[in-house]
DNA sequence: CTCAACAGGTCAACGCTGTTGTCATAAGGT
DNA sequence: ACCTTATGACAACAGCGTTGACCTGTTGAG
């Protein structure tokens, strides 16, 4: 077969669909992100996204090879979204902090691409744009290099996990998420000290930090053994 | 349409296959468990389950509603044998490092389950067990209550994401998942130097690096904040 | 020892999916 | 105004989960 996908600076003939529509690389990742969140990530395929676009499905064969090509465009569109409305200031800590809890609430807001796209490496502009960007905030803080990808590599793979892990619970269907929520008190504060003495020692406290997203914490307790590696470095530093 | 599925317990008739297979809930997920196995994530389909099992596809829809309920009943046999391999030993923090390289591996052995158990809260026996285990080792250690469900949440929460995200990825079909283990070395260690000097300074690290789990190195990072939480406790305890 | 009830296996069909080979046509460069 | 060809449309394929209807062997009661 000959290679159908023509690269988008190539692309010169804008021909309409037969419902008048003028398709672009832009239109369908607009198209697919606004069917995911209105409809579910169910909603997703190529036959929902051509009928959604006023274009035969195959035609969208035309600007990405297969299905895969798609959700590597709709999630490089979300790190670029999330990347436009972040300025760091020059102190490490608060830039990744920020950025971290930024990327966290981008894939909040669009639950259903996020665990799509959450473990993808595309390979395109915008995440090598933030690649660039968190090595910089690193290596300009005093990490040596391994170190800085090190801490790179376990910043954003959090960052990004646990921005699945919690779509994923809020995009449950409303009943089955109202059980989730209960369980830690219709069901583990209720565990006799007897049999369970530590889940009853800390119920009050399960209660109240369960329910809600760790993503904060677990942040945190990365920048403080970043910082206290930092400081390690820096006191006996290393040979790269 | 009259309940399909029938509870475990009233199970009496046990009619052979036409090639012999008497059926079971557990011979069904252990052959599913199998299938993932053997011939990868993408190899598990209820047609091609019924024709390992030697059983029409639909038979199967007698012990179980959906591919859903299926998927959580492979999910629970799997929470279940991690626990049974895991005897902490007293080191918290070389019981807890254990216990959370010993899921993210159940987590990968399974990466369709695990995807799709992540981001439940069961309630079921396996995980309540879980939980009182690892809150007495962290009270054990020390930590005041407060914390140690703080740290336990931070601890469960990444490990599980990570096992997701990490899961997520091993199931991508083939060609897709060799395209990503390839963009580090064919796209990010192509930058130059003159447009992103830190991507291009670290490239060595990063081609090394990024291809494998940072669920590890996270880890770690979790376990010496919370070992630098504890001694600043106990230098300066809290009233709770 | 017989026999009716029914659990549980089977069959066929539905509508969905991603994907591709082929064809038609309008846009653009000349 | 023409010719090339980029690009959209169509039809078909194999595979998916799921279900309603049907058939049959097992079982416990009489």
């Amino acid at each position: 077969m000959t290679e159908r996908v023509v690269p988008p600076a190539a692309r010169r003939r804008r021909r309409p669909t037969k419902q008048g529509v003028v398709l672009s690389e832009e239109l369908i990742v607009a198209t697919a992100l606004r069917l995911i969140e209105e409809h579910g990530a169910d909603a997703l395929s190529v036959r929902r996204l051509g009928r959604a676009l006023g274009a035969d499905p195959s035609s969208l064969y035309r600007y990405f090879r297969h299905t895969d090509d798609l959700m590597l465009a709709i999630a490089d569109e979300l790190i670029g979204r999330t990347l436009r409305t972040w300025n760091p200031t020059g102190d490490w800590r608060a830039d990744l902090r920020e950025l971290g809890l930024r990327m966290h609430a981008g894939a909040l807001a669009h639950p259903r691409a996020a665990v799509l796209s959450s473990y993808r490496v595309t390979g395109r502009v915008h995440e090598i744009e933030a690649v660039e960007a968190i090595l910089g905030v690193l290596r300009g803080a005093g990490f040596p290099d391994a170190e800085a990808v090190r801490i790179y590599h376990a910043f954003v793979d959090q960052t990004l996990a646990f921005g699945a892990l919690d779509s994923a619970s809020t995009a449950l269907p409303g009943p089955a998420r109202a059980a989730e929520a209960s369980v830690w008190r219709a069901t583990y504060a209720r565990l006799p000290a007897g049999t369970h003495p530590n889940i009853a020692a800390t119920a009050r406290h399960l209660v109240a930090d369960m329910p809600r997203s760790s993503y904060p914490a677990a942040l945190e307790l990365l920048l403080e053994a970043a910082e206290a590696r930092l400081t390690a470095c820096q006191r006996r530093p290393v040979a790269e």
